[in-house]
DNA sequence: CGCCGGACATGACAAATGTCAGTGCGGGAG
DNA sequence: CTCCCGCACTGACATTTGTCATGTCCGGCG
């Protein structure tokens, strides 16, 4: 006999909530307790429901899926996560699974195929989309260091390198240093393109 | 009595496209017809099934839903188009509404009002989410030249002055200018973060 | 201990970038 | 017709950025 299970839906686009929460309830194992569009919210509905699986979207206004599984870990360790994405950057799925995420698929992959995910990971199971993490594999480690990856965030925006200095409290030689290593270990000609690959990656 | 609607759904996130196909089934008047996941795809399926109306996501492989509705525009004149975004950019719209497409609405609209545009692009009529035309009027129009845009796009991927002024036949000393120029217009300190705020307008 | 490798940090120099002043062309106002 | 303005375009100059040589401070290892 499978008993039922509770699942918290949480995704900005409206449109995706609602048909997946109308697809979902056609299971007769699966109902969905609570929806969220934003990060906090969808903390709040975890806090009030207790679902046994959070269905979360990676890009959330608010907080990103991976903040609000960071979150539920600690707060609501029963409650198992399974995240979706639209456009799956490696370094995302690395940190999804360090913050105890059990699944990990793109948005490609078909309702019925999510609800058998569902009751997978409610098992105890884990997933992760086998191209996904091919990509994760491939593209590997981040090659960055600390301080490399934080002057890189701060260059994302195009700022010059003279305020990139002050925000990161360093002389602008050495910023234009850190950058210029981050831009050869990523293969790019320029910190800009570097920002582009490192974001692709999911390593900023 | 109502006429049944005959749709065409493109999307390439497999999810959405399915549980919207599910929904919109749902109601009386309205039969999918046919799906698609790409640009070229859709293109394929509006031939081969001559819809009523076609929906299509805006952020598509292959060809972007503006470009589909082109093309349909000249191939199937009959049939309306109405498209779907994530995450809406002024320019776009500007660029769809001048494509002949008929609504334009983001993911957030519920499933429900998603049917009833649907019925009213069939009509003939016109339907543009409010929030999306006022982001675009507040937006106004690309203050860029052609030329000013054109070097802009060769600049998006980081790509070094030299190779812009190959790729785009002009001196380097003018693609500095545009460059310069463009950055000024839009209040940007540097290209690169022109190209951010032109790609956020959708004014490239 | 003494040595090595790697992260962190800096300034000097060369290359790329942004700014400026200016030319030519075409279209609209006076 | 002439003047003026805006766009397309260019080279010269000043600033910003990327690269290099160098130095310090750890932590691991023979």
């Amino acid at each position: 006999m499978t008993e039922t299970v509770r699942v918290l839906l949480a995704d900005d686009e409206h449109l995706i909530r609602g048909a997946l929460a109308a697809l979902l309830s056609l299971e007769e194992d699966l109902v969905v307790v609570a929806e969220a569009a934003t990060g906090p919210e969808a903390l709040a509905m975890a806090r009030a429901h207790a679902p046994d699986v959070a269905v979360l979207d990676l890009q959330m206004p608010g907080a990103d899926g991976v903040k609000v599984a960071t979150s539920l870990r600690t707060e609501l360790p029963a409650c198992r996560v399974l995240i979706v994405t639209s456009h799956g950057r490696p370094g995302h799925l690395k940190r999804a699974l360090a913050a105890g995420v059990r699944g990990f698929v793109p948005k490609t992959t078909s309702a019925q195929r999510l609800a058998e995910l569902i009751r997978t990971v409610h098992a105890g199971n884990r997933y992760v989309d086998p191209e996904l993490a091919a990509d994760a594999i491939s593209a590997g480690d981040s090659p960055l260091t600390v301080r490399e990856a934080e002057v890189l965030e701060h260059a994302a925006d195009g700022a010059p390198v003279a305020e990139i200095a002050e925000r990161a409290a360093l002389a602008e030689g050495t910023v234009r240093n850190y950058l210029s290593s981050a831009a050869s270990k990523l293969g790019a000609d320029n910190r800009h393109a570097a920002v582009r690959l490192a974001r692709e990656r999911g390593w900023v």
